[in-house]
DNA sequence: TTGCATTTACGAAATTTGTCGTAGATATTT
DNA sequence: AAATATCTACGACAAATTTCGTAAATGCAA
């Protein structure tokens, strides 16, 4: 069952995955940084989220607290699978050199990269 | 000024950019491998998208040829821009290394990141 | 030329996603 | 305790996207 959130949904997931746990004024707090938005609309994002299993939450205060259930690294690999198939024709180098060529790396970046290069493809 | 494709935009997309030119009929019927649809449904998206300038097409004949204008690149680039801001933290070392690292690159497609970063990045 | 098939144009319904208002419950303050 | 504030639940509206039916025009075949 693939799962995808909606482009706000991913918005309330950043929030929660920096914050780790976090309430629905923590959420919204953090989201108007951004943009405008009513407080209910927030909440009932997160309610919709609880219910497809996006998120889990903590009722028993009134206040809930709410974690992600989707992580950070799958929200990745799903992201990746999908422009790979859609845009890259699924050539991982070419997404790869795109990268590194578009979205100049730091040198630093470059140094991790080949590094990890080096680890596992063994020249 | 950002303009974005809608995941069915993208799907026609991908069939122009692999067709270079097509008709409705063309893209209608590489789009029913995949999944079932109207061919009116079709056309009119073809029609929306020329009205944004995604596609162009040739209207001399009665059956008309489209073309993208919205190249497969600036899908890529786009792309990648968003995910990286949404989900990698604006790291293009993390997306290139889960790139790498989920979906296996064959040696071939290693080499040529290699030979790649050694040309700019000098070791 | 008459009829049949294909295509475009266009309006409108259906779906999905995002937005908000209101009501009721629970907590906090005075 | 009364007034005020905060929170959840929920229905309904709005906007964007997708889907399709119908009509008119054009081309093809009998």
């Amino acid at each position: 069952m693939e799962i995808k959130p909606t482009e706000s949904e991913l918005e309330i997931l950043q929030v929660l995955w920096k914050m780790g746990s976090a309430t629905v004024r923590d959420v919204h707090e953090e989201l108007l940084k951004n943009k405008a938005a009513g407080y209910t609309t927030t909440l009932k994002l997160m309610q919709i989220m609880d219910e497809k299993g996006l998120v889990e939450r903590d009722t028993t205060s009134k206040t809930h607290i709410y974690k992600a259930l989707y992580t950070q690294e799958k929200a990745q690999t799903s992201a990746l699978d999908r422009i790979l198939s859609t845009v890259f024709e699924g050539s991982t180098s070419d997404l790869v050199i795109q990268a590194l060529g578009h979205h100049k790396a730091s040198k630093h970046e470059i140094d991790a990269i080949k590094k990890y290069l080096e680890q596992f493809g063994g020249k």
